[in-house]
DNA sequence: CCAAACTGCTTAAACGCTTAACCTAGTGCG
DNA sequence: CGCACTAGGTTAAGCGTTTAAGCAGTTTGG
């Protein structure tokens, strides 16, 4: 129905194969002929067609990120980033949710081997291991967050979630907090794992007493329980490191429920450095883990890994940073 | 590279065009065949190409999504409805996200085109009266949010601004308050002057004078600024209604900065009914768009238009429901 | 001054799939 | 029995591009 390639071609005088080498910018035509097929494209209204072109080329020019849920706030800056890096490298984007469902992350990565993109960023872990190496298999890039295989074709995006973690319990610790609690998320997310083991690690460096550990759920009201129990705890934490930052708000509501004062009372931290946080009354303490870094250098690394001859995988590392609010200060004096 | 369609065949030992009977479910194939084919294609782990699918049949069955900002908490949940339905219906979905940019608004546009879509749902008001008209010489379905035209191949989406307004001003004034102000966003945008006007309609209505209006800037620092504002006021309104959740956090924070109580002294109300709202303290009285309706709604809307041979455009209405929070209350006894 | 190289174009063969047209048995029916 | 159908396939012609190969005409270098 539309226009085609050959439409222009005729109209402009020239054969299929000059508008193309004109489109792809091949230099291979002559500067007034370049300017006429550009000027005929225009008048006429072409665009190519993306189908046909990939067809052709055998190449599809378009990277995937498949990511567990453009809900959760901590997605979509990674996936706007990292379509806007791979714009500018001359990609196409697309985007899969999988919901954290196993079966939607086997259809998400059938997709992209359907649209036979040369690289997928995987931001979600749910993914078998059978389809990563149906991907190796054929030759697509994989990046990862925070998964460790760093095999051929694919890379790791790893965030430092240790240094995140020290930054804030040292940070607690210099202004006067001893008792320091942690809300854990889900212990198998190896994400929320490394924070818990980093908290303790650090708990132990510095002569303290990890703990107590509560249990959270990712979720408000994981954090919003936790709260309430803390605050019914005796000795009470004078500190309280969540997971993240959502649940860093459900633990300061359910603080405040229980008439205790933030951060008078009990300071909270958060993580990720979530719109939240700065919007959250108090604002909130957090970490901010560079998630437009991190889409940019997942379209960079598939970039890099899709192009050379010798596809070595590599290992990327995301600074933390701390970010200080108003949810956190000096412990109360006893 | 990878497997083609041939390679299925040969393995099968039947013909191509019996794979591709076979794959499109077009019930031409005997039951014996078929069980074969497929057991092959699993066999061999074979994915169709989709753009020689496409290619072939003239057909992308894609939709496409263009949203202003997938930053901006009100779209991922539109977004991943949209995707979901997309999917049911049988279509592959495209997002583009223009960051307020006409330019980038253009640039989607013509992606779109590219890829072939069946319809577009346009979530941003940044596009020009020449790329629509582009789309519908082309026969691509358009849905509109809140935009007007309902013509050949388009259909629109309406959200019910007034009656979400409406609720709000009527659950203020049963609660004793006069004097209520209103947060505007940019008048530029049809969704915000509706509210605006809703407001002024609501209020003389109720024999109410409007006021004061006060000039936002749809974020969180000209809901601070206005929430000052409104503190320092004399006479003080006893509630702000707020043009969005993200200002109604702003909102709330300047008058809690400059002392004013909430909601004990001022009342404060958003509109968007995102999870800030939820996780704002004190949470925030809204109201419901049913975000995951509209998604939906504008997924069938494509659907509708582009399958039925004569596409009369049609307008849908969004409801809007009052969810009520712990931002507002009774107004103080003067 | 001629072969080689370059410039600027055209021709035509893919790419991996769908689908119309066609073929071959088997089946039902008057 | 003969005819029309049907069921279950196959063959081959595209779909709209890209791109290798080819081909004039012009420039360059020894």
């Amino acid at each position: 129905m539309g226009l085609t390639i050959r439409d222009v071609a005729k109209a402009a005088g020239v054969s299929t194969a000059t508008v193309s080498n004109v489109l792809n910018k091949t230099g291979k035509v002559g500067r007034r002929t370049h300017l006429l097929v550009l000027s005929t494209v225009k008048r006429l209204g072409y665009f190519p067609n993306v189908h046909a072109r990939h067809l052709a080329s055998h190449d599809s020019r378009t990277l995937g990120i498949i990511v567990s849920d453009i809900e959760n706030p901590f997605f979509p800056e990674v996936v706007k980033s990292f379509e806007v890096r791979a714009r500018q490298l001359g990609y196409d984007a697309i985007l899969s949710d999988t919901n954290y469902d196993p079966r939607r992350t086997r259809e998400a990565a059938e997709r992209m081997m359907e649209h036979n993109v040369r690289g997928v960023a995987v931001m979600t872990s749910e993914i078998s291991l059978r389809l990563i190496h149906e991907l190796a298999r054929r030759r697509i890039a994989v990046t990862f967050l925070d998964l460790a295989p760093v095999r051929s074709y694919m890379s790791n995006l790893r965030i430092d979630y240790f240094s995140g973690v020290e930054q804030i319990v040292k940070y607690l610790h210099s202004n006067g907090h001893r008792r320091i609690a942690f809300i854990a998320g889900r212990p198998r997310l190896k994400s929320n794992l490394a924070r818990l083991q980093a908290y303790e690690k650090c708990m132990q460096d510095l002569g303290l007493e990890p703990g107590p550990i509560l249990r959270g759920d990712l979720r408000f009201e994981g954090g919003l329980a936790a709260g309430l129990a803390i605050a019914k705890l005796s000795p009470r934490p004078t500190a309280a490191v969540a997971v993240n930052d959502l649940t860093a708000v459900g633990v300061i509501k359910g603080l405040l429920k229980a008439g205790c004062r933030v951060p008078q009372d009990v300071s909270v931290t958060g993580f990720d450095n979530t719109r939240l946080a700065e919007y959250s009354n108090p604002s909130i303490t957090t970490v901010d883990v560079h998630r437009d870094m991190l889409g940019k250098m997942a379209a960079d690394a598939l970039h890099e890994l899709s192009r050379s001859a010798d596809p070595q995988g590599k290992e990327y590392q995301i600074p933390a940073e701390l970010i200080l609010g108003d949810s956190s200060g000096p412990a109360p004096s006893e």
